[in-house]
DNA sequence: ACGATTTCCGGACAGGTGTCCGCGTCAAGC
DNA sequence: GCTTGACGCGGACACCTGTCCGGAAATCGT
């Protein structure tokens, strides 16, 4: 009864034919105890069951899963452990995987390492691969083209613009339209960017969003928005905000209003701004992307964008699902979540 | 060339026989192949090398590990996927450990599910169980029962105080007593704990460690310290950072240094602060814990205890690898990680 | 006590891989 | 042309489980 001390504890036992021996029955009947087949006496069923409760006996899964043809199991590919809006869909995803009955298997990606991931996610046979975040775009289409080999389902979250993937994301270029839009309708008419280079090719859809918005009131992008990104180095994000807003207090006619890549950027910005007097949303407006829970505890609580990531993972179990009932599509799905701009207090009308 | 629409697309293998009969060779030979066995023609090898390139034949790790006695990896199971100093610690833990040629199986932690959880690491064979987190102190002690039974190795990573299991975790008495000092030496007598109840078995450590730095000092814990828990209930930890405070402040004679349980709490007691009028550090001081990024990111910087989270996971691989290579230890093993305070900006002089 | 029925045994196979070993084959050396 | 290697073939076994099936044994009813 006191173990790890004691001298009789149960023996230890690692397949059905050792807990047979142990309960003096045939391994194939234990198989049937296991596997709930009919036509056994209630009391050998108790037997076995009380033998399984006193070794702790598991079955192996290994010999199991090499018979059955499905694994039941997920890869899940991240682009790391500490973005917390990566992680938030990672959880969802992982809960909402678990209750269709599916294991997840999660690996972090690492730069030149996507083949040897995918491989192993290949060698324990998994049913569906999701990527879930950023990555090299030669490195992510490789691996796409290699698990359309294998007809093996799979899906991207986030990362947009791979050929041949199906594909779930926040529209990015609306949720910057929509910013925008908010901003405008605010009086505001010089826009700095922060993290956000105009020609940068990773970054064209909001830049598209961007264009669009102020096209939309006759203003031109490169007239009435900057970006000083090539000016400082992005170590962390805080701290990067800080110093591209200093980059902005520098100008002769600073922008009235600021939006960021993501939160931590706007919330060093709003330090830079707030440790040069100035006052937010009085004298300049300020907006993030993300909607951590940051955001709420500034001061003033920062106007963003919400990822939406419920729906998104809802769409993005909608899409796994039907491909592993019904099989590959013939064309790769793309469906993109439509954002929410949370107005908070760090935005308000332009001073002049 | 240009799959997937291509009619003579390589065909889908996925055994070895089935590569052997591609390539026109006996089974045995594409696994000698495949484990590097000597007293193979140069020229064979690369034509079934060529051959896996192109058909991305993967050997299924199911028969792999069902025959070799070595699985090679651990599982670990997460008290959830949103706290970002568990998350830090679940990063580098798994990155060390592929370093060290160990795969991670990540599951995360439901009340009444560790059960399931464990059978499922069981079942996989796992060599090591990790636990980070806080949990359930009954379930979590009968896992380690069924574990020792096994004679799996397992590690716990934080929560402390469980019967014969190994354990990592940062020494929060220490800390507790190292922060007191720091308040003590700036003159504060009267503290506030928010998050902290004073009987609460869980956070009974930390309240050692305070009552150890008031009674070097000839301070009475009940006289020079409060808690205000019970009043509100705790959701949202930055709300009930605020409510707390909000319950001080109504007090005749608020204390003038506050230690929170965690940088959220801390933070949102700053705001309460704040918004009264008060300043920080002049008015009262503010301490947080955890080191999250945000400390860096408020105004003014929050003082808070760094969980040393890179020699905690230094000290759990240093005791999985030596339980994996030497067997299990005869005692359990504890380690404590000395934390280190991090004095910022939010801690000042006391007032009167 | 006998037949009918329930219950269990034990052999067999499949699933994919790693490894061993005897034997056939082919080419090179003499 | 013969011997000698070098090299590949293919059968066999082990790992563990799930399942099928014929036969043996135990149990039950009468």
């Amino acid at each position: 009864m006191s173990f790890p001390d004691s001298k009789n504890a149960p023996p230890r036992i690692t397949s059905t034919a050792e807990l047979a021996r142990h309960v003096g029955l045939a391994r194939t009947t234990v198989s049937r105890v296991l596997n709930r087949q009919p036509g056994l006496k209630p009391s050998t069923i108790e037997r076995v069951q009380k033998a399984i409760a006193e070794t702790g006996f598991t079955p192996n899964a290994f010999a199991t899963l090499l018979k059955g043809k499905g694994t039941s199991s997920v890869g899940i590919c991240m682009e790391n452990l500490l973005t917390p809006p990566l992680l938030r869909k990672l959880a969802t995803l992982q809960r909402q995987l678990r209750g269709q009955g599916y294991t997840s298997l999660i690996e972090v990606y690492a730069p030149g390492e996507s083949r040897t991931i995918l491989r192993h996610f290949l060698s324990m046979r998994v049913e569906a691969v999701v990527f879930i975040g950023h990555f090299d775009a030669g490195e992510l289409e490789a691996r796409i083209r290699e698990l359309l080999r294998h007809r093996v389902v799979h899906l991207v979250i986030d990362h947009h613009g791979i050929p041949h993937a199906n594909t779930v994301t926040l529209d990015r270029a609306q949720a910057m339209r929509k910013m925008m839009d908010h901003l405008l309708a605010l009086g505001h008419r010089s826009f700095g960017l922060l993290g956000i280079p105009l020609d940068h090719p990773s970054h064209l859809e909001r830049i598209h969003g961007i264009r669009a918005a102020l096209a939309a009131q006759g203003l031109d992008l490169q007239a009435s928005a900057r970006s000083f990104d090539a000016q400082c180095v992005r170590a962390q994000d805080f701290e990067f905000g800080h110093a591209l807003a200093r980059q902005f207090l520098a100008l002769k006619q600073p922008p009235t209003a600021y939006v960021a890549l993501n939160d931590e950027i706007a919330i060093g910005a709003m330090r830079a701004f707030q440790e040069d007097g100035l006052a937010i949303p009085r004298d300049v407006s300020v907006t993030g992307f993300n909607n951590q829970d940051i955001c709420t505890m500034m001061a003033p609580p920062l106007t963003t964008v919400d990822q939406q990531i419920e729906p998104t993972i809802k769409a993005a179990m909608q899409v796994l699902m039907s491909h592993l009932r019904n099989g590959l599509p013939s064309r790769p799905i793309l469906r993109t979540i439509p954002p929410e701009v949370i107005i908070r207090q760090s935005t308000g009308r332009a001073a002049r």
